[in-house]
DNA sequence: ATGGTAGTCTTACTA
């Protein structure tokens, strides 16, 4: 089984070139991110002409996260138990979804932005990834064989070598302790990384900044991830990065993330 | 080339 992840920024702007993706890598599962739709105006019957089932949260014209899959999609759940809110009132976001593809669930994830490292939106990341790792916790002790892929744009750069410049990064938001600390404490709830180890770095990225001509001077950052329960992990046959898609007019500025499991 | 990109509900905001 071929799954993926990707911030498309905006599905409507990208969607010929997410079915051509799909098409082209034979993509059993997309988790997208980004969609920046409401659920009325998520382009459904391009995909179900292309053979996918779609699952889609959005609000208004931020955030939108979706699972689309040709191999079933069943017990769709929006956001996690716990998921903090956001502005007043308290409002959630629609940034998590998932679904049960097959026999494993596949959540599509979008981080919280911190803006800045002394934003309130900072605090609102770091509450909203400490929960995350709480219920990922909670769920694994309810079912430990459970296989769940949690994918999609952190918002993190793990390591120094997740960014074109650590230099620059000094200050910033992506890698400042506490982001690291709470990405690492998802971690740390029972999951592992399940890309890396297939796309070693250094100058590894999934995301290029639109402005700088930063994709051009190979100046990213590695931000998107698919991180693993135990009983998928052992299922990962290979993962890349399709840096292709940042390339040409109309692209996103993220890339996609694809990753075989055994079938 | 005094400019920086791209998306959205566009003259503001988000990333």
């Amino acid at each position: 089984m071929r799954i993926a992840t990707w911030n498309v920024n905006s599905i409507r702007a990208r969607l010929d070139r997410v079915i051509a993706f799909l098409e082209r890598h034979d993509v059993d599962v997309l988790a997208i991110q980004e969609t920046k739709c409401r659920d009325d105006q998520f382009p459904h019957l391009p995909f179900e002409a292309a053979g996918y089932d779609v699952a889609h949260v959005g609000l208004n014209q931020w955030n939108g996260v979706a699972v689309v899959s040709r191999v079933g999609l069943e017990d769709v759940q929006v956001g996690f138990d716990g998921m903090p809110g956001w502005g007043d009132p308290l409002d959630a976001e629609a940034r998590v979804i998932s679904a049960r593809c097959r026999e494993v669930r596949i959540v599509s994830l979008y981080v919280p932005n911190g803006r800045s490292v002394d934003d309130p939106h900072m605090l609102y990341k770091l509450d909203w990834l400490a929960r995350l790792s709480e219920s990922v916790r909670e769920r694994l002790a309810a079912d430990p064989h459970e296989q769940a892929v949690l994918m999609g744009d952190w918002n993190v750069a793990p390591l120094d070598e997740d960014v074109w410049s650590p230099e620059f990064f000094i200050g910033h938001t992506h890698v400042s302790p506490p982001e690291r600390a709470a990405f690492q404490a998802v971690l740390d709830a029972g999951l592992s990384d399940l890309t890396r180890e297939h796309t070693p770095g250094p100058g590894v990225y999934t995301y290029w900044d639109y402005t700088r001509l930063r994709f051009p001077k190979r100046q990213g950052m590695r931000i998107d991830f698919a991180l693993g329960s135990p009983a998928v992990a052992a299922r990962v046959t290979g993962a890349f990065i399709d840096r292709e898609e940042r390339k040409g007019k109309g692209a996103s500025d993220h890339a996609p993330v694809v990753l075989d499991l055994t079938d």
